[in-house]
RNA sequence: GGGGGGAUGUCCGAGUGGUUAAAGGAGACGGGCUGUAAACCCGUUGGCUCUGCCUACACAGGUUCGAAUCCUGUUCCCCCCA
């Protein structure tokens, strides 16, 4: 807890970088000698309030400077998403209200206490606006930080102006605002992912432009998604979200490949040992168990493992199924699509592909019409994972 | 202000008058297999009262026997020149 040496090992352990070489066990000894805590800045975006395993690998990096008594400091850009990032291709992304800024960052410190401590020591939340509503006098001062030629250096401008492709002023200066958010809170660490590294260093020339020290810069790899090959994001469709049920959670955690059982439980710092020397299988599961005890709660690995092996290995129909009524005849495309919202089409296509069980039994394609008695009670499935239990209405 | 390019199904992306509900890919879904909701293989993938009908290629009109494909106008996006 206080020799910086060990701790900074165990910090950046898993990170990509930390930079400049050597500041953090300069930071960590200076904090020990001053007596003082450390603050480390993470900024969030508030216009997207699902947290996801993503963004849980530099939470739970915060959480472990908590662990050793420091202070995170999050920033939420309520400034930023009231202007509107054009940022990426996403050509216009939609200007939020306060309300709408206020309501998702509430639902992202909620999300994100689910990894971080809520301690007053320990956990500081502020909004940029605080200090960026300024006057274009100000601004202009901190204009003349950032060099054009040194925006052009990062990547993914410097892809773009090569291939004519659109970049707005407002990207430009992105970087200036979440770097003066830097200065703003005298952050002595800031954290991101791999992707941010350029806005992170940036931060250091303006604390230093403005007289302030250099913040030291910690990023973590970018955590691959359920699809075993691009980064996790809500917009590939290949993140687990944290709020999920147990079951969702358990059962995308098994559809992992497996090469990344390791990194993820590196990364997210679950603890295998359960399943120490044993085969992908069995790693698989106590990652599994272990995310579902950490976001669902303690116990829930267990019962979500149970309910998955039910249902895959042994092909049972699970217990607690919801109800569907029906009543007088029966369109079966029609129950379909009512009962597990997909179209009649969809449903039609899937009783001709086999898809479509009743009782465990292959419901014959040519039946489309049925009294609802012959249903009674039955139990309708929907290809492996969706069931409903009929009962007859009224 | 001037010139040019573009807008296609969930997404990417072919298609420039006629078997085009629209190639291909991704994704998704169904089936097989499996330790797995992985990989792999097969199939499906606009809607519907389904051997047919309806709606679709930015929007609105028009030309034509017939248009996503041609014309006119509108909207939005991008590039270049000023």
């Amino acid at each position: 807890m206080s020799d910086p040496r060990s701790d900074a090992a165990f910090l950046t352990r898993n990170a990509a970088t930390a930079q400049p070489a050597g500041a953090l066990e300069q930071r960590l000894k200076a904090a020990v000698d001053e007596g003082r805590q450390l603050r480390v800045k993470l900024g969030i975006d508030p216009t997207a309030p699902d947290v996801h395993l993503g963004h849980v690998v530099v939470l739970q990096k915060l959480r472990e400077f908590q662990d050793l008594g420091h202070r995170v400091v999050l920033i939420v850009g309520d400034y930023t998403a009231r202007v509107g990032d054009p940022s990426g291709r996403s050509a216009t992304r939609p200007v939020l209200s306060p309300e709408e800024i206020d309501r998702n960052a509430r639902t992202y410190q909620d999300q994100a206490l689910r990894v971080l401590r809520n301690e007053p020591d320990l956990l500081e939340v502020r909004r940029n606006g605080e200090w960026l509503d300024m006057s274009m006098d100000a601004f202009l001062t901190l204009a003349r930080i950032p060099k054009v030629a040194q925006l052009l250096e990062r990547d993914d401008f410097a892809k773009r102006y090569a291939g004519g492709k659109p970049i707005s002023l407002l990207e430009f200066v992105y970087p200036l605002l979440q770097g003066y958010d830097s200065v703003a809170i005298d952050a002595d660490v800031e954290l991101g992912g791999t992707d941010q590294t350029f806005n992170l260093l940036f931060g250091r020339d303006v604390q230093r432009a403005e007289g302030k020290p250099e913040q030291t810069v910690l990023t973590m790899p970018l955590l691959v998604g359920t699809d075993g090959s691009q980064k996790m994001s809500k917009s590939l469709g290949n993140h687990i979200g944290i709020t999920e049920p147990a079951g969702e959670i358990f059962g995308r955690t098994m559809r992992i490949p497996d090469e990344l059982i390791d990194p993820w439980a590196d990364l997210l710092g679950m603890d295998l040992s359960s399943a120490e020397g044993q085969g992908p299988r069995e790693r698989k599961r106590a990652l599994a168990r272990a995310l579902c005890d950490r976001f669902a709660g303690a116990g829930e690995g267990e019962k979500a493992q149970d309910a998955f092996d039910r249902l895959f290995k042994d092909r049972e129909i699970p217990d607690d199924i919801p109800l569907h009524g029906i009543t007088g005849s029966v369109h079966l495309p029609a129950l379909l699509a009512d009962a597990f919202g997909v179209s009649r089409s969809e449903g039609r296509r899937s009783i001709t592909q086999g898809g479509v069980r009743v009782n465990g039994d292959t419901w014959p394609s040519e039946r489309l019409d049925v009294d609802a008695h012959e249903l009674r009670d039955a139990v309708l499935q929907l290809g492996k994972r969706r069931f409903v239990k009929l009962v007859i209405e009224g």
